[in-house]
RNA sequence: CGGGAGAUGUCAGAGUGGUCGAAUGUGCCGGUCUUGAAAACCGGUGAGGGUUAAACCUCCGGGGGUUCGAAUCCCCCUCUCCCGGCCA
């Protein structure tokens, strides 16, 4: 959540920040507007309220003497009556503003480029030189089938379509790359957490999945609980309303999650192949950090997931997002792109973020800062998404007979 | 899933209608003492909102109710622990 005292006393200054990201000056005034209302009625409330205390202070302390308090008790019974209209109003004020300001995406970074989409964003360097291939490099899924390594009718089966299941070389490789990246991330320092799949809607709210994404999420019936779209919503949240200590920043965290998603906008991209699925398997990266200290933090993660790249030999593009490409708890988020030399270009792997405050904020993190309580940052990033990982492998690693070698750093996990 | 007990500040643990945001102990911070430390003693020490600062409001698992007034009484929910069943 944005911090609306800012907004309120910097309206210009924010609503040009989140131009950025597409939110019109409207919705910001309306929020404005809901904030100020808020902060309005709770100051009526609140004076009737102190009125109503001091009163009945009094009102027992004559019954204690003795002393006749009728007249005092006309006015206790007329001030609680009062009291109800005020409270709704507050209360309405209240759920009117929660549902405007939990739907206002993070503001961008002072760095964040200028830009409407994807096409915008900026490519800060290349990894690795793409192999030159002698003959005519096939994508993953033709790979798959001459190889066996993945039966998609299989999982469509089992579940749905945007399903499959991994078999022989394929599903020990899936497994040997999460062992490597939990080791790497470990060296760094990560603390490795092995955490629930599922999570409750205070969670999910915290991270900003909810309320806005509830479509691409999938729900257990009858319970308030979600299958996790990525472990950035466990992660983040294992600090969910704690205060920390400033000594304990960074806090390093990582770990490997099955991640759930109903892809609800994605109808007919990536349809084929398993780039796109509802389940996937995805190693995750998250700190907590000293607001000071985020930036280092965030360069740390990026330089961690490029290098596990890099130690798979797997080229790659660095490229920081635009303004309107930004995700909606983002403040700033660089992607990392894998060179696919069967579809020819190059892949998100990828995406890590900084949210600042913003999750904070709505989760309820901070941290002692002297004598008042700060909000934390929160950065998340994924290294690696396991299943592209996997695709990568597969076509950067690919022989003229459709066989494909084992990547040096992975075969002791073999 | 069935039976019992419980949920209070860092922790432990009092508190059954007003003087309780909350005894006491413990932890932590500061001070005195000491060559230094420990011990002892003194002082401070929860959170959110609000304010220039205060005042003030809210919070004793969550929600609702009774009352002029609720940590304390009533109802619902959640969670934890113990016993039993089931089970990886």
């Amino acid at each position: 959540m944005i911090d609306l005292k800012y907004l309120q006393n910097n309206f210009e200054e924010a609503s040009r920040k989140l131009q950025k990201k597409g939110v019109d000056a409207a919705m910001l005034e309306q929020l404005k507007t809901l904030f100020l209302s808020l902060k309005d009625a709770n100051a009526q409330l609140e004076a009737l309220k102190a009125e109503q205390n001091s009163l009945s202070k009094l009102f027992g302390q004559c019954m204690r003497e003795g002393t006749d308090a009728s007249a005092l008790k006309i006015t206790l019974d007329a001030n609680k009556e009062a009291l109800v209209p005020l409270q709704e109003k507050a209360r309405e004020a209240e759920a009117a503003l929660a549902t405007v300001a939990l739907s206002v995406p993070n503001f961008p970074d002072e760095s964040v480029p200028e830009g409407a989409d994807e096409n915008d964003n900026v490519e800060l360097r290349k990894v690795l030189v793409p192999r030159v291939f002698a003959f005519e490099p096939k994508e993953h899924w033709a790979l798959a089938e001459v190889n066996g390594w993945i039966d998609f009718e299989r999982g469509v089966k089992l579940a749905k379509s945007r399903f499959s299941v991994l078999r022989a070389e394929a599903a020990r490789l899936e497994r040997a790359l999460i062992n490597f990246f939990l080791d790497t991330n470990a060296k760094k320092g990560f603390e490795e957490l092995c955490v629930p799949f599922i999570n409750n809607a205070a969670m999910l709210q915290g991270t900003g999945q909810l309320p806005k994404f509830e479509e691409d999420l999938f729900k257990v019936e009858g319970e308030d609980l979600y299958l996790i779209p990525t472990a950035e919503v466990p992660l983040t949240n294992m600090y969910h309303d704690e205060i920390l200590t400033e000594k304990e920043l960074p806090i390093l965290m990582t770990g490997y999650t099955p991640c759930f998603r109903k892809e609800a906008g994605s109808a007919g991209r990536d349809t084929r192949g398993m780039i796109r699925q509802h389940q996937f398997d995805k190693v995750e990266m998250v700190a907590i950090a000293h607001p000071e200290h985020s930036d280092e933090v965030f360069e740390m993660m990026v330089q961690n997931a490029s290098d596990i790249l890099s130690a798979l030999g797997l080229p790659h593009r660095v490229v920081q997002l635009c303004g309107g490409d930004l995700g909606f708890s983002a403040a700033k988020t660089v992607d990392l792109e894998v060179w696919l030399p069967g579809q020819n270009k190059y892949r998100e792997i990828s995406s890590i973020s900084n949210t600042q405050d913003f999750q904070a904020r709505r989760a309820k993190i901070r941290f002692k800062d002297g004598s008042k309580n700060s909000f934390v940052h929160t950065l998340n990033g994924s290294a690696l998404a396991v299943g592209r990982t996997l695709v990568a492998v597969m076509e950067n690693y690919q022989n003229e007979d459709a066989s494909i070698e084992i990547p040096e750093v992975l075969k002791k996990y073999m």
